[in-house]
DNA sequence: CCACTGAAGCTAACGTGATTAGCTAAAGGC
DNA sequence: GCCTTTAGCTAATCACGTTAGCTTCAGTGG
């Protein structure tokens, strides 16, 4: 074999970088080509196509996401947990805002594509967290998609420039993951059901 | 004046049934083209650019949700207003993923970009619901980037068929409507603040 | 009623960016 | 010190957005 200057991870990565600093949309070969200081022509001995060069990026960075988070969590459990958790989800969609653009425009490519397991990861510490509210075994799934569609939102809101008003989007999102406790905590939708 | 068989307008209706159906990302001018059975130069009479088009669509869109979301909370308020207009929106995006995937990719142009009143609708009817709570005026921003959030998650990922388990995305939805209006009522954040 | 104008739509052409084909040369195994 | 393997290169192709310039018809003014 000969030089080995570039793999098919150092691609990947070096593509994840270039797209948190310009956005996933303006991925484009050529750029990252010029990043890696070679022609264009020579990424696709790495990699087979710009689809598959984005999706790598997604699982790196669904890798990325749940490391991150499973760290945030471990040791903490109830509602410092999910502050951390999410506080951690947040920071990480802040700092690589092109690879969590990637993982959200992905879908997995078969069963036994990569990004699943990555992103069952994620979802297990979000489970594990959820875990420290003694819910109905029935409302856990409600919970954790409440959670995600929250936690989802206020990251893509934010990296696009949804939050305009002064107000410190800092503040919100501690409001919000307070929220979100507390709800959690109160035992929800026992009771009434308002939503018809 | 000739013709006049297309006009800005009706291409971006087009467009935006056409989206509805094969993705934003799919939009392309000569598969619009194909639609209105013109060939993909004569776009360009009624439209700028490509650019231009998704950018129109986004206004339509966000347009039509505001009339939606202002629709359902006429006539009610505090938990019907919330339940009505959040299911509104849901059911919108769910219509129109196209459409509201447009209305997120797009960023105002200018002072004068008719998006931004189009979006100052949607809010307005927010936080007309929201006034039905009675919540801080301090907290108002938070609770309504909350709800934003909550909303645009949930619809961007079941857009993006991100809820794999079988369990009834409806009834997610509503025990999520639940689960803000209860904490909406309790008058949350009044005590703890566990999020550091 | 008819020449005139203006814009809709067309064909041809260009530019950019992804991708492919085929060549060259250097690295590691023998 | 050869020989194979393959990273990277140049040249070419393809798809798609966009532009240039021509053609033709709808409506207007005489």
């Amino acid at each position: 074999m000969p030089k080995a200057r570039l793999t098919p991870a150092s691609v990947t990565e070096a593509a994840a970088a270039l797209v948190d600093e310009v956005g996933f949309d303006n991925l484009s070969m050529g750029l990252l080509a010029e990043r890696l200081g070679v022609k264009t022509p020579s990424l696709y001995k790495h990699v087979t196509s710009q689809a598959e060069l984005a999706h790598r990026i997604a699982v790196l960075a669904m890798t990325e996401a749940g490391d991150v988070i499973r760290d945030a969590i471990q040791g903490r459990s109830g509602s410092d947990a999910l502050a951390a958790g999410a506080q951690a989800m947040r920071t990480y969609v802040r700092e690589h805002p092109g690879r969590y653009a990637a993982a959200n425009a992905t879908r997995p490519t078969g069963p036994d594509d990569p990004f699943i397991p990555a992103s069952e990861r994620v979802l297990a510490s979000w489970a594990a967290m959820l875990s420290g509210y003694d819910l109905d075994p029935g409302q856990e799934i409600h919970a954790m998609r409440t959670l995600r569609s929250v936690l989802h939102g206020f990251a893509t809101l934010e990296a696009a420039g949804g939050f305009q008003i002064d107000a410190s989007v800092d503040e919100s999102f501690t409001w919000l993951i307070n929220f979100i406790d507390q709800g959690l905590r109160a035992g929800v939708a026992s009771g009434s059901d308002v939503a018809r």
